[in-house]
This record gives C-alpha cells, structure tokens and sequence, in this order.
DNA sequence: TCAAAAGTGTTAGATTTACACCCATGA
DNA sequence: TCATGGGTGTAAATCTAACACTTTTGA
C-alpha cells in the first residue's frame, strides 16, 4: 500500500440479488426476512459479502448459489448502491445483481431453510435499506431486456405453452396483450418451435408445448416482442 | 466492528469517469496518461478514489469538479467493475460513471492542466486495466439513453443549429441519418424551439438556432429520436 | 457566378393495432 | 351439453424510409 492510498478508506463490499421467478401468471422475486443486526426482522434481499479472491460477478453467482444451489443460471449486474447511510452499522457499499429462474427448479425444502418466500412484483413490502431501489432498477432493466432479448424462457420451463409466455410478458410488463398479435409474432421467430407435446394439466382440450431453441436463436439472433 | 464481518476483507473504492463531449461533429471522450504507478503512462480515463465521507455518487461528481470545474453535470453510473486483477497494485474496486459535458464550457487551461485530452470514440486507444470496456459500457447505455431522452443538448451550447444537432445523433448512433426525416422529427417537438438567431459561421446562408426548453419538455415529456 | 450549406413534402412499404368466432374436451 | 381455455386472419391506421430540388449568400 502506497502513502498515497492511506488516505482512503477501505470499504466492505456486498453483493444483493434480485432474484426474479415466474409462478402463478405473477413476476416475483425472493425475499426473507433479515436473521441479523441491523435491520433484524426487516424484508430484504438475500445477500452477501465480497470475499478477497473473487470478482463481483463470482461473489454474486456464489451468492445465488449458496441460496438455491443453482449454478449457470441468468444473472446481470444492476449497479452499485453506496450512499453513506445505506447501512446503520459500519459502511457497506452493494452491488446488486438480478437473476432469472425457474421456480420449479428450485428446492421448496432449500428455500424454507434459507425463509425466503415468492412475493409478487406488485405487492413488495417496504424492505432493508435501499432494497426496494434496487428491485425498482432492476425491474426496469429487466423490462428492456425482456423486450428485445429472448431472456423470458430463464424464467419458465423448457417445455410451455404459448399462453404461458403471453401471461409471462403481461406480468413483465404490466399490460396485457392481444392474444392473436402475440401469437403472430411468436410463429415469426423459428427459434420458438412447436413439440409434438400437449399440456392437459391446463385445459381440458390441451395445449401445445413449445420450446426455445437456444441454437438456432444464435444462428439468427432476431427477438423482439 | 463484528466478529462476522472480519471473515471479509475491506476493498479500496474509485470512480472512473467517461466525460463525453462533442467537437468538429465527432462524439469524443477526455482521457489522459496515467502519472502514477501501476500503469504510469498508459491511456486511462480520469478517476479517483471514493472517500470516507460521501457516496459513490459524491464521489463523482466531485472527481469530475477537480478535473473540470463543473458542477450539475449530467451524470450517470454505468456499473461496478471487480475483476480480481484489474488493478496491479492492491486490489481496488471501481465504479464508472459517464458524464456529459459541453466542450466550449470546459476552460483548455484546466484540460491542459490535468494534461487530459479529446479523443474520437472510434479512435480510442488500448488504455489502462479495464478502462475500454467501461467505454464501451458507457457509449451502449448512452446510445439507449440518447433515443429515448434529451440528454443530447448536455453536450451542445444553448443555442445550436438542426445541422449540429443531427451531426450529433450520428455520432452517437455511428450512422448517418436522412436530413428531412430527421427535421421533421424535431419540427414535431415543440419543446425544441426555433429562435430569430442565425448562425453564420458555418455558412454564407445562415442557419437557423435552436434551443431546447427543458420547462416545456417537463410538461409534455415525449421525447422521441 | 458558383460553391456550400440550409431548407422543404410526398409516397410506397412495413409495422402495429384492433377486433370475434370456432374448436376440442372433460366434467 | 356446456364451460373452459386453445387456436386462428383481416383490414385500417400509423410509422418508417427513401428520395431531389430550390434558396441564400460570401468569396
């Protein structure tokens, strides 16, 4: 450490996830209550520090790891948040990250033991901190993304029906849409394939399933929606 | 200090700032050489590091007053950057934050004084650790941003011409872009304000000067390029 | 008088939006 | 048999993109 650098002082750094799912036609996210000082008791997002050898980006991956134990899933860095009361006790400054998965991969039993629930987009309690700026951010970007990056199936089965992605993008964005226009433009992008598979488990007449096909998007990478 | 926290270690903050301005029809940003150990001479954006007493965003704006002697600049955080080996020395964390300034606002004594320089966005040289993705990062969000909110007049004088301002959009965007399309756009913003002034220095006709009234954009905010 | 930049409208094509009925099936 | 969700096409309106000539004036 150089004189020069002793003027400073060193910070510790956390990262928090938003961690985005889709479950009963809703956008919701994880949430817990907090089990420390400060903010004992408070919603908040799950979070954790910095370690000394590695990036944000790891910390943040071993972060939604070690809470859902789920690896390679969809994550991005939403920002840094460092205001000088952020956190009551010594100063921290956080990067938030948000992640998309699927609910149904993710283990009821890991999820009680860590008491984090799925909360509704729309019916966010007031949290810790800066928590619900951080969701806030990170609902915008994902409202760009969702828009113009096939990133919506992170968050479904690999196997769904076409009105299931419809009630996805209506959660995302908050709006429906027209049925016939979405479906119209789905048909557009081959990417979306048509499986031979019918869900019965949502109407009595069936529905067929689709998938994305990851492979072919690369070849022609032209989503929009 | 608690026992848990020890477990972590405490990192070194700085910001770094893109400073776009706009010159001869050309999106450029202010960078110098690094005069300081690790890196003494490479290219490099200007930065600084976070102190004990203000936040992130504090820091940059102050980071950008030193350098440039202006205050309520338009400035935005483009993201935290952690890679374990970006900084040679110890480790140290850095927030990006892109600014927009006028280039005739900013006093040639200062720049030459901070021995900081205007260089084309195409032209960027290799710099310092991790500074060209930070550019990068910054130039895709301010792509975005320019479409969608007036933030273009941040870098041209009050009053300016139809001709600079499209100059400008093509530098931003990397295009070129149809004259009459682009008039006719703006004609239907009315919070872009034709005034009786002509400017004559770059042509024998005259061109008419614009302005943009940021009072009437507020109450009718449809921004659109 | 001419070079150089300012200024001005129209049209074809593409995209977006609104809209309503039949189908298949299990209960 | 009927309630429920699945599935389909068209037409009007809007938006986008392509395109060329006249004006003014200082040198």
């Amino acid at each position: 450490m150089t004189t020069y650098y002793q003027e400073f002082q060193k910070v510790f750094l956390s990262v928090d996830c938003i961690i985005f799912g889709f479950e009963e036609n809703k956008l919701k996210i994880l949430i817990g209550k907090r089990n420390m000082d400060p903010g004992r008791g408070e919603w908040s997002l799950y979070g954790g520090f910095v370690r000394n050898d590695e990036s944000l980006d790891e910390a943040a991956n071993r972060t939604l790891f070690t809470l859902t134990g789920m690896r390679n899933i969809y994550m991005r860095q939403v920002g840094a948040f460092g205001s000088l009361d952020r956190d009551p006790g010594e100063r921290v400054v956080s990067i938030a990250y948000c992640a998309l998965i699927n609910v149904n991969d993710y283990s009821e039993k890991l999820r009680k033991q860590h008491g984090v629930e799925w909360v509704d987009i729309e019916e966010i309690p007031t949290m810790y901190s800066d928590h619900n700026e951080m969701v806030r951010q990170a609902r915008i970007i994902m409202q760009q993304k969702f828009k113009t990056s096939p990133v919506g199936f992170e968050l479904l089965p690999n196997l769904f029906t076409l009105t299931q992605l419809q009630r996805l993008y209506e959660a995302v964005n908050g709006a429906d849409l027209d049925k016939r226009n979405f479906r119209k433009r789905i048909k557009e992008m081959d990417f979306i394939e048509k499986t031979d598979l019918i869900d019965k488990t949502h109407s009595k007449r069936g529905a067929a399933l689709y998938r994305f096909n990851k492979k072919m998007y690369n070849e022609d990478p032209n989503f929009k929606l």
